[in-house]
DNA sequence: CCTACCGATCGGTAGG
DNA sequence: CCTACCGATCGGTAGG
């Protein structure tokens, strides 16, 4: 097999800066690089296949590697499969998280963390999502993956509390209003988006999502707005 | 191997009747009985670890047969999932939804089948649920296992969405309720439920799931009862 | 319902 | 990062 392709893609994950000094820096680099690429390869895979179907055979196709060329960049299975959940978690944090710190504590960024979510989950219809996946393959198998997975799903839930107790301290919220059973009802949105939509295929699910946050903010907040109008029908 | 355990196994599954009056008759009560000694092991064995996880080797070594033995049974390993599919999907209809027929219709209706259906998935939370594990797993492989899953699904989705519209129609419900937005909703309490219990552990739960039914009730219903009172704060 | 086998694929190792 | 291999397991078949 030709080398090139393997120099493109690691090129193209990390760019072409300036050349490092030393022979042994420049070997260091582009092993980060092939493995950001693997990582990268691994984390599509997964997506669609689950993490549970990850296999390094099939990823060592996609990069025209021998399986053992990609095994021992990671030394296990399982840290390949650790790699991508922490990958797609970093990737979540960037798109869902991140940006809203711009914007004022409260509902705004209650809103626009679940308009970023939704987004996100909305795109994974067609791809599959690790975090939804990765719970049904992972719930009765304890181990590292497993420990990986749930960290992150915590880190995300928590913080997403934590907005929604801000938006409560704000006024934005009812004083009585509950955070873990308002994130709970906000939670099953989102897996329902994903079950309706990509599993049974029914149309009008996006929209089913968007109302029923219209109805949580109706019943827990405060302010008489459009959207928190009780969204009886949709569409 | 010792052939008595297997003799046991099967006139456990159809008790012991009378004697069929032909050999064959014998041999084919038998060999439906064994049959369904392997389903219904094959389904605690799926529910566990998933329909794809499902080998005919792992049944076989349950059911102390050889894999060859188990084969001959189904002539294929897509169509012992399909089998394990019809065998989960008979035994949700009889314990969530045909008890309910004995109530009267309308909200009665509505709030028996989400109690049965939480008694289920309650239950799961230890075991696994193959209608939510099966989703994740064929939401991206077409074929007949996945056909026969969706269409459990949509099958009892569909049943509950009559019960629905038949308590609007008797007025329970308001009348401008969007069947699909209610049902889409509580569908992602229970998806909720099976998410944060079975896979992060998370304790109150089933308690916030109740809750959020509550809450849907207080929403759509027609009747200020008790339990339609606007759940903020649970335990 | 069995034994005995098939080709494919898995994660992982040896040795370079 | 490679070739060449290991033992285990997979679904399925042949032949009885």
């Amino acid at each position: 097999m030709s080398q090139l392709p393997r120099r493109r893609v690691a090129a193209a994950v990390a760019g072409e800066g300036a050349a490092p000094a030393t022979k042994e820096a420049r070997a260091s680099l582009k092993g980060q690089q092939t493995k950001a690429a693997i990582v990268d390869a691994a984390l599509r895979l997964a997506s669609r296949l689950g993490l549970e179907g990850l296999s390094i055979g099939a990823v060592a196709e996609i990069m025209q590697m021998s399986k053992s060329g990609v095994f021992a960049h990671f030394g296990a299975r399982e840290e390949l499969q650790i790699s991508v959940v922490r990958e797609h978690f970093h990737r979540f944090e960037q798109e869902v998280f991140m940006p809203v710190l711009a914007l004022p504590r409260g509902l705004p960024r209650v809103e626009a963390l679940f308009a970023n979510w939704m987004k996100r989950v909305a795109f994974e219809i067609e791809s599959g999502c690790i975090f939804i996946s990765g719970a049904v393959a992972f719930d009765d198998q304890p181990g590292p993956v497993r420990d990986a997975l749930a960290e992150s799903v915590n880190t995300w839930l928590d913080a997403y509390r934590r907005a929604v107790l801000l938006a409560r301290d704000e006024g934005h919220l009812r004083a009585d209003v509950d955070i873990d059973q308002m994130v709970y009802e906000i939670h099953g949105l989102i897996l329902a988006l994903h079950y309706e939509a990509r599993f049974l295929k029914k149309p009008g699910s996006i929209a089913r999502a968007h109302a029923g946050f219209a109805h949580v903010l109706s019943t827990y907040g405060t302010a008489p707005s459009a959207a928190a109008a009780a969204p009886a029908r949709v569409g």
